[in-house]
DNA sequence: CCGTTCCTGGAT
DNA sequence: ATCCAGGAACGG
């Protein structure tokens, strides 16, 4: 379930082994991998791109190629961007092979068929819609702790860990660092926005950017499927205060952590140190 | 806002 | 055999 920090460290890993090569051919094993344009068309277009700087936005991974055109990667739960030598016995899960100019590969693996790739022209990427409706970069400047206190009033409403994972209010947080920021924070996942206090929301603020600092210092979190470009877990697991941690003991108080289903989506917490009311 | 859907494989 | 994991689009 790569989040912020896992895209952040692919894009990190890869832009060494990516840029300035050029695209010699495309194998396409997964045609529902795909989002956009149609297959034959993104083949076409894509052969003979020379890729640029990859960049990021919230989980997209942007890879714009030398001729105007954009190849954005959304990962979804287990997709996997790989780089390495051509393999004569291509895994099950393998979706595509990018055959670069010097020999070695790019591959998108994804067990379970959710990620995509988009080849998109340049002047269509500020309008398109998943990127557009993005809201702000937490690690960067246009993440205001004024725009956050006003948010969760305009929100106030909401239950604070859906608003957490709604992407056009901040861009990249998933499941685990919405669960761990929130437990630093001292915050109950079902609480409110508008019963926060200032004092409270300033601290999810600073908590947010935080978990995310340090998911990608330690190179993302690695359950089973996540791996960076080169296929390396990451390992911020063992950091984690309360993400996967039900009945173990709080890092902070030792009272067991609880598990809850909020909004469809199973929510970590301690029910002490983050009080329902 | 919420629930459902898309997917597959691992756990029960 | 059934349930569960969850990012995001979609319908209500």
């Amino acid at each position: 379930m790569p989040e912020l920090p896992e895209v952040e460290t692919i894009r990190r890993t890869l832009s060494p082994q990516i840029t300035g090569r050029t695209v010699h051919r495309v194998e396409i094993r997964d045609a529902s991998a795909i989002g956009h344009p149609p297959v034959d068309e993104f083949v076409s277009r894509l052969t003979g791109q020379v890729f640029g700087e990859p960049d990021r936005r919230g989980k997209y991974l942007l890879l714009p190629l030398a001729e105007e055109m954009t190849l954005l990667v959304h990962l979804r739960m287990t997709g996997r961007l790989l780089y390495g030598e051509a393999d004569p016995a291509p895994p099950k899960h393998r979706r595509l092979t990018i055959h670069l100019d010097n020999g070695r590969t790019l591959f998108f693996d994804d067990q379970r068929r959710f990620g995509r790739l988009y080849l998109l022209k340049s002047g269509e990427l500020p309008g398109w819609p998943p990127l557009q409706k993005l809201g702000p970069e937490p690690l960067s400047g246009s993440f205001t702790e004024q725009y956050w206190l006003d948010l969760l009033t305009k929100r106030g409403r909401c239950r604070i860990k859906p608003l957490l994972l709604d992407q056009s209010c901040l861009a990249g947080l998933g499941n685990i660092y919405a669960d761990e920021a929130l437990h630093r924070a001292g915050i109950h996942p079902a609480a409110c926005a508008g019963t926060i206090t200032p004092e409270q929301a300033a601290a999810l603020y600073r908590s947010i950017r935080q978990v995310l600092q340090e998911g990608i210092a330690a190179g993302g979190t690695t359950f089973r499927d996540y791996r960076d470009s080169q296929g390396q877990p990451g390992g911020y697991a063992a950091r984690l205060r309360v993400y996967r941690r039900e009945n173990l003991p709080c890092l902070a108080c030792g009272h067991p952590v609880q598990r809850r289903r909020i909004a469809g989506r199973s929510a970590h917490f301690c029910p002490v140190c983050q009080p329902e009311k």
